[in-house]
DNA sequence: TTTAATGCAAATCGTTTGCATATCT
DNA sequence: AGATATGCAAACGATTTGCATTAAA
């Protein structure tokens, strides 16, 4: 998705789709490593030099409230961000951090005893050892 | 759990026992509504008005390395701590802020293209509005 | 010309750390 | 004594806020 298709899309949601707000849609949406506001940050202010921190952090609350970016917190307490608002499996690896999606099989509808919840979200976050640690452990 | 089997408990599991860390895992044992390090802190500063907020810290990361806690994070940011350290999913109100758990019956282990990754834990965080909340609506 | 968004710096808040004191063996 | 745990205050890092400036409607 390029800055232009992100105009498109935040107005569409909305949301008046100002250059700094389309910029850092376009780059949440094309990384799928679910970024914290440090790292888009510091990646886009090599674009945009005059961008602030607090813009990042702004933007992204705001994105969240308006329903087109999920939070998602691991252990380490760090926000990262994800454009992908479908509930999902994320796996964040302990060793090299990288953070996977899993798009599941399960049925989430069907718990006992929570009858008479409203559920809005869903978070599913497991945490371990990626494919790609383990292998460079046996070499 | 009162501070006497805490003891035992921890000594169990490997931990030196000492009187703060005993009456901690009690008082997070006996309450089972995933507190923050601080509601621990204000809580138990009742009973021992010398105890420190940093020692609050400190001991529920070293249960969590001796894997006797759990550690919660929800969007919000913020570390809830839970002594059931087995997998269950975890109900946040985002309108009263409660905490419920559900043993769940879904079986997380065979999930499509997650093959090769060792899983260590899991989270199932749910948010939106409890049963409570939705009743004193309607009221 | 009014409203909304940005950028900067300071403030805030949760958490960690350094170090001196206390406790336990 | 020697090792480990505690308490306090200071430091830290992520996030938020106040406010002046800029851009947009």
């Amino acid at each position: 998705m390029n800055v232009s298709n992100a105009s498109k899309y935040l107005e569409d949601h909305g949301i008046n789709a100002t250059y700094q707000r389309a910029i850092i849609y376009s780059y949440l949406y094309k990384k799928k490593n679910h970024p914290t506001a440090d790292i888009i940050f510091n990646d886009l202010k090599k674009k945009v030099p005059t961008l602030s921190k607090a813009t990042v952090y702004n933007t992204m609350e705001y994105f969240h409230k308006n329903n087109i970016v999920q939070v998602l917190t691991f252990e380490d307490g760090v926000r990262h961000y994800d454009a992908d608002t479908k509930t999902h499996i994320h796996f964040n690896c302990k060793q090299c951090g990288m953070i996977y999606d899993f798009h599941t099989n399960i049925d989430f509808n069907n718990i006992n005893g929570i009858d008479g919840f409203d559920i809005d979200k869903r978070f599913i976050n497991f945490e371990g050892i990626c494919k790609n640690c383990k292998m460079e452990k046996t070499k």
